[in-house]
DNA sequence: GCCAATCTGGTAGTTACTATCACCAAGGTA
DNA sequence: TACCTTGGTGATAGTAACTACCAGATTGGC
């Protein structure tokens, strides 16, 4: 079996899904969530109900499959182990917004913010939607408190890092929610900086060689 | 029109969705979420599916009904303006946490805290509960920033305050996880406390020119 | 060209939820 | 007591998100 994603099958299959999340997308903006049913993306995509839910496992995730938490998992995994906690989360939250809004596929590089935008104005709206994105901003926490690898046999350090970890992405939230109630003018990863610094203050700002505490 | 709350119908009323929530609880717990039907409760509390429907018009709210955010939200609006955001928040948390632990209407006390923690646990491992209560959480940031009264007329002022809620309501949320993991035996204001100054340190714990707080 | 793996589509469910109807008890009024 | 409005309850029928389960078509390695 190639383990590349580069066979036939790969690329259609990936194509496919591309296309039935654009239409899905744009459905859903243009009449609403509720009001278009899964038959609905279907027709527009030119398949079947039973291929969308091949592809995609609930009407939610149509509008909710990304891949931010796997650049953020990584991000942590390579920061230094040194740095304050909120400081190592914070910078792998900022960088891979920074790559998300970027456009990280050519073609049309405002395009991808553009779908990234329409995605996560409907992610806010839409109750079940807004719903489900937070317990994957949820899930996403356990992964960067994996990801820490501090070996944490302590229960206290170990719920430190949740708690950093929680607030951290509660706070990366609230600028993309501002985010997207500025239709995309401001820059996300300054936003996010913001936030945290809002949050944390000098714990977030100041680097390890700071006056302020190195605490428990 | 009596405004009391204690006529005849009212107190039925109480009673039945009383009687139904318990059984929900019960047979989520006993059988799981998911393979318990609405019918199948309607079935265990006496009634018919349609007077389930009539008192928790989802699934979900069987579990999520409670008084948590209006008790929240009375606390923020009764404390003071002068104290720093996330002691505001934290405090009206804290006050909160202890109200719903020590039971509030007599009986038997240690049964309050025994539904709310088999709530709580299925809150956390059944993924449609946990989104919906997330996104419950959500609704309790919006309100405390109203409660707040900051008359937000700097968009960074609201800003500052939505970051704050939003970081003090995830270590809560931390918090709670913790708890029903211990099974309740660590106390609940206590855990908190403790989530809230491993998130802000000296922020938290430091009121305005005080001297330090009696943390455990 | 051949076989296994995968993609796709159709049918027939189950279940959460909604709309609409009629029935009956509660409670204030004559 | 008799009446009548209000509101809780229940049955029926319908929508839509899924979930098996089965059958045909396509791809990719031999």
């Amino acid at each position: 079996m190639p383990d590349q994603h580069t066979t036939l099958r790969a690329r259609r299959r990936a194509e496919t899904q591309r296309v039935i999340q654009a239409h899905a997308v744009r459905l859903f903006t243009e009449r609403g969530y509720d009001a278009t049913t899964v038959t609905d993306v279907a027709d527009a995509a030119g398949v079947s109900p039973m291929t969308v839910y091949r592809h995609f496992p609930t009407k939610e995730d149509l509008v909710l499959v990304d891949q931010h938490g796997r650049l953020v998992a990584e991000r942590i995994a390579a920061s230094s182990v040194a740095q304050p906690l909120v400081r190592r989360i914070g910078g792998a939250l900022i960088a891979s917004a920074a790559m998300l809004t970027r456009g990280d596929h050519g073609d049309d590089p405002a395009a991808d913010e553009r779908f990234l935008l329409a995605r996560l104005r409907l992610m806010i709206s839409t109750p079940a939607l807004r719903a489900k994105h937070l317990d994957s901003q949820y899930a996403l926490q356990r992964a960067i408190v994996d990801a820490l690898e501090d070996d944490a046999t302590d229960p206290d350090t170990a719920f430190h890092a949740q708690v950093a970890a929680s607030a951290c992405l509660a706070a990366m939230h609230t600028a993309l929610v501002r985010w997207a109630e500025d239709d995309g003018r401001t820059e996300l990863p300054d936003l996010i900086a913001k936030a945290l610094t809002a949050a944390f203050g000098d714990d977030f700002t100041e680097p390890t060689g700071g006056v302020s505490t190195p605490r428990r």
